[in-house]
DNA sequence: TCCAATTAGTTTGTATGCAAAATAATATAA
DNA sequence: TTATATTATTTTGCATACAAACTAATTGGA
């Protein structure tokens, strides 16, 4: 039988797996400085363009886990980035604010992606364009999730 | 102060990290029926095609963090599809093999990035693989970890 | 030869990612 | 209206990912 199809060079799933841990590690060093791990850094993000948004909302952008959201959420908080309130007319939601000093952190972090930016060698706009496009359509490729 | 660099949708980062996941979460299930996870199924691959590694190979080939790997190949081995000895020439290095279990497992594992690959949908063979270099190409550009 | 790197692996503590079950509140259909 | 379905969020338990500190064994250089 051939077995080529389980030969790890070829997994796609694997550089993903692989490049994506790899980013987000480039990542840590910058995010230490200003207090925050990748995925508080993706919250902040979606309230840094629009405020004040439900954890579902936050959820359908970051596409973090809920589970996990629940417990960031109370980090954000702790370091008062944040705050949260219950929705007064469904009190199912969750509202998510920033606080003067979580947006105040927006002027930190925009060095961000531009000190990263600048890391990349030999790597072209149209590369990472055309990357971007391939990622997204590979993306739209996938069965939708329930 | 321009902002626009803060917008999630232009995070590189952010798509990997979510397409990552979902990559992986397409995985899960194929997984779980043969009882495995999807690192665990990293180490086997790399032992599926040769066995008889020690870990630092393994961390090598997968990327899968070490202090981890020594967790999941306790595990690995727990579910009896590998043994684990130090070696005799340095004993510095631990000798992961694949018991005859462990072997067998692969005839199961084939038809996972069968069906996997059957999945998707308007993603040419050509896409594939120009996706797969750009993400290399990515790769080779970011500075060399340590 | 002997000690200072270096290498291979482990341990520890923190932070997710995720499935699944549980809660609570709201929407909906009969 | 009322029982049922759906939605928003939380909780629980397990499995990594990772930095950092640590241990043990091996190598290299003075």
């Amino acid at each position: 039988m051939d077995f080529d199809d389980l030969k790890l060079d070829k997994q796609l799933c694997h550089k993903f797996y692989v490049l994506s841990n790899r980013i987000t590690r480039r990542y840590r060093p910058l995010l230490k400085e200003i207090g925050l791990t990748y995925p508080q850094y993706l919250i902040l993000m979606v309230l840094w363009e629009k405020d004040q948004l439900n954890a579902c909302d936050v959820v359908c952008k970051t596409k973090i886990d809920p589970g996990s959201l629940t417990l960031i959420l109370d980090k954000l908080k702790k370091k008062e980035l944040i705050n949260l309130e219950s929705c007064s007319e469904d009190k199912r939601k969750k509202i998510i604010t920033l606080t003067n000093k979580g947006e105040e952190l927006k002027e930190r972090a925009i060095e961000i992606p531009r000190k990263l930016s600048c890391e990349l060698e030999d790597f072209s706009q149209e590369d990472f364009q055309k990357l971007s496009e391939l990622i997204d359509k590979f993306s739209c490729s996938l069965p939708q999730e329930k």
